[in-house]
DNA sequence: TATTATCATCGTAATATTGCAATATCATAT
DNA sequence: ATATGATATTGCAATATTACGATGATAATA
């Protein structure tokens, strides 16, 4: 198959993979770290500063922008791509209730 | 391809990735809450909780336990499923990290 | 020993992901 | 209006993931 089975899961187990997968990808986390540490909106050499070529660059940005995380405006001839803050917040506090609520009780 | 370029990207990169992977499926949030919780060991009936095969859920709990979550042992007749608890709190941490140190610039 | 229960592995099918070349789009500059 | 530069989209190939039936392995029990 390769599809997952997802009604059989609860919205919130569904909203925790879907942060996840954000993440899942190496060039994914690293964009993020990019863009996130740039201050003036230049965003226009994730190409370079990653290793991957523009189409999948792209890709992985959409994956981004489909999470809710990237703030886009436009400024001067560039298109800007800016991270979310709120949201990036929401990604860390969404997590982090998962991790807090998932206690492990300490049996083996 | 779907292979993706790991050589390309930093260490702590493919770390975040690698422990975003084992959230990034609903049914392995789901186990992981569920084998959380389970305080007698009894981690027979994972297969009924989910609504998936045998099979699939042995899939999934490879998945966990190559991220060193789990820690096995026998009880009875039946094998033993235990999240590590240690090792579960060391994934809060480096998410956590990874969104302190992504410190997101305000821009836009 | 034979049976049963439980979990892992294999094989296979369907779908998703990743990556890039080629191309399209679109704002700006000339 | 046309050219240019930056990003998006499309199309395709390779690989990964997800799911399950069939089968194998192993431990407890009859």
């Amino acid at each position: 198959m390769g599809a997952s089975k997802l009604s059989i899961h609860t919205e919130h187990q569904q909203q925790i993979a879907e942060i996840a997968k954000v993440l899942a990808h190496p060039a994914r986390v690293a964009i993020l770290e990019y863009i996130a540490k740039q201050k003036n909106c230049i965003c226009g050499d994730i190409v370079d500063e990653i290793g991957l070529s523009q189409p999948t660059i792209s890709q992985h940005l959409q994956v981004i922008r489909n999470a809710g995380l990237l703030k886009g405006t436009f400024e001067g001839k560039r298109l800007c791509y800016c991270l979310d803050h709120d949201r990036f917040q929401e990604f860390q506090q969404l997590l982090n209730d998962y991790f807090h609520q998932t206690v492990v009780s300490d049996c083996c």
